[in-house]
DNA sequence: ACCTAGCGTGAAAGCGCTCTCTCGGAAGGG
DNA sequence: CCCTTCCGAGAGAGCGCTTTCACGCTAGGT
């Protein structure tokens, strides 16, 4: 079959012919960028329909152990007053019918979702551009292997994302990288949903939350610096509007007291940001021979404008990052945290208040540690 | 109320101290790094017991609107033969009772879970990390939003995934960063499974795939390089077991034929993998004059190892990246793709496969662009 | 020996939707 | 004017589980 080439350059039709080199399937096609749907040059035969081998219910399960669904039903959750006969029974019944309970049944009838959303109250998505949270996701995860709970994964724009969450879809919440005062929180408290925040949030009331602590962290970073023997120590500080932001400018602010704390900036967690923010920074105090950043992300945009001024690190200034997340030239001094760990604590928290345990910790709190690397 | 401080030093103790003066909450816990479990100093009261409002069903939304559920049901899905004031009926007393259809029990009688899986298949999870990643998440989030479809994150740990896949619980699903001849996609396709791939796969047959033009992109930055006039030009080349590693590999020798194209190392994708390649090279040919680094990720990692060796960039070695998503020291000049795009792409097939569209294009090449910044 | 516990089990009633069937009535063709 | 379509609408049968509830049965107490 001759496929007809519609148009394109010719490093195109490179790649159209890698394509066709490398692709096993005979057929293929370009894509333009002008266009925001595919042209299709032949389509392959895939209406191969869904073969549905229908699937085994709990009934056959049932039938081929020799028992009542009831029973199959106790051994599938655990549940107590089952002999062992029939336990053995309903378990290689299972197996030998690769059974697997249907989810959306078993959430209707149980009222519960079985699964639990990672809330990231943030439209532009930032976040999940940040390796904090990739690692925090990951502890996540691990922790819910074993629950048979799903991970939904919801970006909130304000709004649509409260009534879904109430809407019973999900067992409860885990909400991150809340702004200032989100009502997001408290209208899910409100609404009876388990939810644990990831970082203190700024408003929300009882809401139970995991954080590193950033205000010790941050005092340590800063010793560092002060121990170094700099004089004008600055800070690229987080977002105003979340604890984050706040806690690790406070532990700068403790650890300078007693000298000149007037050199802030403020950044919002991405490499521009922190760029921008070092420039105003050197434009005010040109002179500055330290700077504590906030984050190592932002701290990558610092060393940017500080390399492209001609300042060496730490030979001129002397960096201190925080969350240990991204590897810069020079290897950063920075504040680690373990982000799996993080996540884990979420998980757990979240998952422990929706089975309704008692006693539980209102908010946890984990340690960070200085890595002391080159950069300062 | 005096909380007990357990152990702790001073730097713990201001932690303290500061959930104390920022928190609203007049309870709070210390967090010791020897527990794996949190110690709870005072509980809070949270045993508000979830208040279950009974949420409006269907047939109170009929009642309200005075028509039967049918006809409910039709407007939700909107079904034709449908009359405008039935229509118009019913979605007044949808708002009004601020009605959320129950997702388990639509997915139990419709056959179908509206939800796709988006499959890590990497047990690590080092992907997620990967800043293409989160970009790629963006894209898929973006897509979805307006389809009532949830997004299911998971994790591949070889053999769980696939009979949960299969079983039932999604309705389609999106594979990405497949190393070699992992047998995933095969098993997920022979099972009736609409799957689209995020990258070529290197095994899986007949499955649709979206990626993004990696060997064009690769013979452009090489192009660049050999413009620049650079006489001893390596490559820090992807995972051999993935086609996006192989892709870019292939680009680099394509656009090098008649040169010397001994000078190969391999990386991982991340950061350390690109350092040990770098030192590699490094060590068989000390005058290497520019290297095209398969990854930004990777680059990073390199860059490391050139300031080290107090190499300079661009000037004793030009780096050119692919992926654009790292800012660097120097900034890097890089291939750029549109991972937004991309998983938005992504998830348009997947959902076209599962309506069952007829025509689709089996697969998709998106362009790349070089962009030149300052590292070569 | 009788009564009470309480364990192991099965029958059956839903969970809140979708979807097939059915049916009256309006429109169109002969 | 009658018969065929076809549209709008409702009744009702499940979807595959969980979960009372009721039942027989074995132990232990008196």
């Amino acid at each position: 079959p001759v496929p007809v080439v519609l148009g394109g350059t010719a490093l195109w039709f490179l790649g159209f012919l890698v394509v066709l080199l490398l692709d096993r399937s005979n057929s293929t096609l370009l894509w333009t960028p002008e266009d925001e749907c595919p042209l299709v040059l032949r389509s392959g035969t895939q209406q191969r329909h869904r073969v549905m081998t229908r699937r085994p219910g709990i009934d056959e399960v049932a039938r081929l152990a020799g028992v009542s669904k009831s029973t199959v039903s106790r051994v599938l959750n655990g549940a107590p007053h089952v002999s062992t006969r029939a336990r053995e029974a309903v378990r290689r019944a299972v197996i030998q019918l690769d059974y697997t309970p249907n989810h959306a049944a078993r959430s209707l009838a149980g009222h519960r979702a079985n699964a639990i959303a990672l809330v990231v109250s943030e439209p532009s998505g930032r976040v999940l551009a940040d390796p904090f949270f990739a690692g925090v996701m990951r502890g996540v995860h691990a922790e819910l292997a074993g629950h048979r709970t799903q991970l939904v994964l919801m970006m909130a724009q304000p709004g649509d994302v409260g009534s879904y969450l109430t809407g019973g879809h999900v067992d409860g919440a885990l909400v991150v990288s809340l702004h200032g005062h989100d009502p997001l929180l408290t209208l899910l408290h409100d609404n009876g949903l388990p939810v644990v925040a990831g970082g203190r949030p700024l408003a929300g009331g009882p809401v139970p939350y995991v954080d590193s602590d950033n205000f010790t962290g941050a005092i340590e970073a800063t010793q560092h610096l002060i121990s170094l023997g700099c004089q004008r120590i600055a800070t690229i500080a987080g977002p105003a509007d979340m604890a984050v932001g706040l806690d690790r400018l406070s532990g700068w602010r403790r650890a300078m007291s007693g000298r000149r704390t007037d050199l802030v900036a403020y950044g919002d967690f991405t490499p521009e940001g922190g760029a921008s923010a070092m420039t105003s920074l050197l434009t005010r105090e040109p002179s500055l021979d330290a700077v504590f950043v906030a984050a190592d992300i932002m701290a990558l945009g610092a060393l940017q404008v500080l390399h492209a001024q001609g300042r060496s690190v730490p030979g001129d200034v002397a960096v201190v990052g925080f969350d240990d997340s991204v590897p810069a030239v020079p290897p950063l001094t920075t504040v680690k945290q373990d982000v799996e760990r993080f996540g884990r604590m979420l998980t757990w928290r979240l998952l422990a208040e929706i089975e309704g345990e008692e006693g539980l910790p209102p908010s946890v709190l984990l340690p960070t540690s200085l890595v002391v690397r080159t950069s300062a």
